[in-house]
DNA sequence: CTTGACCCTACAGCTGCTGTAGAGACTAGG
DNA sequence: CCTAGTCTCTACAGCAGCTGTAGGGTCAAG
């Protein structure tokens, strides 16, 4: 192991190693402010210790789940007050749910509406594509108001 | 109805009434070369014509499928060839509905992780915190490794 | 003492727009 | 004809969440 000379401090490359966060990430997120500026060696590159190994997981594992980052800093600013309600954390996680659960049903139609697409398609001229002729008109598409509804409505009203 | 002194052209705010698109969003598309500049009226202004409508309704109509701009200028390519097979356009929709069923597969996947780790937390104490302590340690997910797989990979190999 | 892997800053670019500022064009009413 | 009000113009900055580039400096091993 070649961080033998110090117990208790890793250099960039070793955190990103540690947890799977990007070398150029770990930069972005201090100069975001997500995480603190670490200590630096004599000759300025960033020395971090286990807290900061451990607080890069944490981020890491709450972006995999897709959390923003604006949350992941609500969760960080939270969580440093041990003694408050654990509500709010919840309220964070059952809201990024519900989200989660949305995007999944726009998704689902948006499938539907694919296959149905490709299924019509069967000829092999560009002038009679199906694809082309449900892309080109709406009244063709079977999923009836699709897309952002501020918009459609807008656009319904001649 | 005000267009009454031009019957073949709209401006740019007529058009974004008859598409659902947004009158910035229009001159992007032309900025970035979706779209073709329009004639303009001697004061400059943008004026469309008909065609110009139904190119933007297809965009739009593609655009709320989920389509790219890439892809999206992909078919307007395609499309202006009525000769060619249609096999290229097939496969651009066969691909987006593929990601879109690996985009539903990943969500509903931290669906179910969001769900476990809301129901685990009852206490109302930030230290006793199931969804921190979740998002603290990998090792507590139920899901083994969701996330971007190139870094976990490296991640593993402490 | 050199090599090579690593690290530094600063900034531009990615997607797909949105918002702003400050100006000019057009239309309806008086 | 003037004015008020709505629309349109360009140019550029900003959003999330990074990634990539240029042009250097640091550090440990051989």
């Amino acid at each position: 192991m070649p961080e033998r000379n110090n117990r208790r401090a890793t250099t960039i490359g070793g955190l990103a190693r540690a947890s799977g966060v990007k070398v150029t990430t770990i930069r972005y997120y201090e100069s975001i402010g997500l995480v603190d500026p670490p200590d630096r060696s004599e000759g300025g590159q960033r020395l971090y210790d286990k807290g900061a190994i451990e607080r890069m997981n944490f981020i890491r594992h709450a972006r995999d789940l897709g959390l923003s980052l604006d949350a992941i800093r609500e969760l960080i600013a939270l969580s440093s007050n041990k003694e408050w309600s654990c509500a709010k954390i919840d309220e964070i996680a059952r809201r990024h749910a519900e989200d989660i659960r949305h995007r999944i049903k726009r998704l689902k139609a948006l499938e539907r509406e694919m296959e149905r697409m490709i299924k019509a398609c069967s000829v092999d001229k560009v002038a009679d594509c199906r694809v082309l002729a449900v892309l080109a008109d709406h009244d063709l598409c079977a999923t009836p108001n699709h897309g952002r509804s501020e918009e459609s409505k807008r656009a319904k009203r001649r």
